[in-house]
DNA sequence: AGTAATTACGAGGTACGTAACAATC
DNA sequence: GATTGTTACGTACCTCGTAATTACT
């Protein structure tokens, strides 16, 4: 007996005729007949009743049925367990306290393993610790280097803010600029940006945000609006523009330096990519 | 993915080795390695950790195998349901009042299908009736035919008592008897005779009965006791004897019609060693 | 050396499709 | 006449066993 006859069974019961359940299970009627006799002999019983030109099913027919769709049943969580199985493993979980590291991380992975699905949670410091340790996430990137030996790390790239200032503006031509020259002005921000936010409010306690949750309009905003704004130098952010000049802030308040952490004993395909990940910065 | 594979994974997973595993399996150690293959891929994970001359099995090969242990499972009770039923088929119950009939029907179907399973019952009439009528039995013996439509019916054989009396007796030279020329002595009986119980206690109520229940038994006390017995003329009856004389008993009680029973839906192997039975009584 | 798993190759068996047949609607 | 299931026949594919290869103990 093999699920293949089950699975037949199953059509030819529903479908009522041979002709139909091979059409069906694509394959010729005769196969299928024969598969049918081969089950039946195999079980000992028929599990048809036959006149010259149709079959019906009988009680053994009904019996074989019902085991057959609790097999065919389980096959099926066993199917869907493995599907999602497989999906877990070419999803990576990223908890990051700002956006742009994972922009990187998904642009160094994806350039070898194009099918990665690349899952990133932007939360605060402690937050990104907690699902490592607890394992809701596969990497974390935070602003320093834990010191938990559970957690391995290294330093994944840096990041600077910059004022995107608008053409016209009365800042347009510095070369550099302070916190300090900034506050009390009002800036539009883009919701996603992690722990930036908290910067922003420490070093800009009088200045007002007009927050954009959603990236894709903040972009079309910082084209449009005259509204100062930030950006900051990773390549991956698309939120500069010609329109504008991005300008350095100096304060040791504008720069980060990114860790990415992973689990001591993550597995195979989280440590190969946390070691795929290293050796490409290493060469930059 | 088949049961193959299944039975397979559960073997491979119990044994350790893909060599140990295909020598249980009587394959070779090379099929089953490509079979392990396929499912692998089939279900588009390793289901085992390799080192170049090592399995190990890892979270998708326990997933895996949980799985295909619950299927196997239903598909052991699926085969132990069949063959429960592949035995009911081959399973003919019989109640009767009295062993003869359930002796020649056993003479004549085992003639014809060998491997038929017969299980005789000797109860009294309205619980052979009874049985016929819930579907505990498939045929019964009666001494009347039934007047109920659900049942039909023919006569079967008929059965006569002789006094079975003992080389040097009183009675030995007789050429009949009638009950009451033999009420008042000892008779040595076999306990599974059904009706005719009652009609021992019926027609000889000043007679004394020792009852053998085994027939084993009963018929090597036959040969070796003096004690008067009973037997009938049906031709599967060994309580006759060289050491004994059949005498006939000429009382109209003395003789019985047995009638054969089924219920007129009986399934069709049933109805078919029916008329198989018939058309054997109507040659004789 | 011995054991174990993978891979190459050739062979055999099994199940397939086509087609002819039989029977029913 | 159209549809349905069974049977016969030739074929193609698929899985098997043997044997060579590689690696680990």
């Amino acid at each position: 007996m093999e699920l293949e006859q089950l699975r037949q069974l199953d059509v030819i019961a529903r479908y009522g005729t041979l002709q139909a359940a091979a059409d069906r299970l694509h394959i010729s009627q005769s196969a299928l007949s024969r598969s049918l006799k081969r089950l039946e002999d195999d079980l000992g019983q028929q599990l048809f009743d036959r006149t010259r030109n149709s079959l019906q099913i009988n009680t053994s027919g009904r019996l074989a049925l019902e085991h057959a769709q609790l097999i065919l049943a389980e096959e099926r969580r066993m199917r869907d367990d493995f599907n999602a199985l497989a999906k877990r493993a070419r999803t990576v979980r990223v908890a990051s306290i700002a956006p742009a590291p994972t922009w990187r991380l998904s642009s160094i992975i994806l350039e070898q393993h194009p099918t990665t699905i690349i899952e990133p949670d932007v939360l605060d410091e402690a937050e990104v610790e907690a699902r490592l340790l607890n394992g809701t996430c596969d990497f974390g990137v935070t602003s320093t280097a834990p010191r938990i030996p559970t957690l391995t790390s290294y330093e994944l790239m840096t990041e600077s803010l910059y004022a995107n200032v608008p053409e016209g503006h009365v800042l347009y031509n510095r070369e550099s600029l302070t916190f300090a020259e900034l506050d009390g002005l009002t800036f539009l921000v883009y919701g996603g940006i992690g722990f930036w936010h908290g910067v922003h409010e420490r070093m800009l306690p009088f200045a007002q945000f007009v927050v954009q949750p959603d990236r894709t309009i903040f972009l079309q905003q910082v084209r449009t609006s005259q509204l100062l704004t930030f950006t900051t130098n990773a390549p991956e952010n698309t939120s500069r523009h010609e329109s504008r000049r991005a300008i350095p802030i100096t304060d040791a308040e504008a720069h980060v330096t990114y860790h990415l952490c992973m689990r001591t004993d993550a597995q195979k395909h989280v440590s190969d990519l946390f070691a795929l990940v290293r050796s490409y910065c290493a060469q930059q």
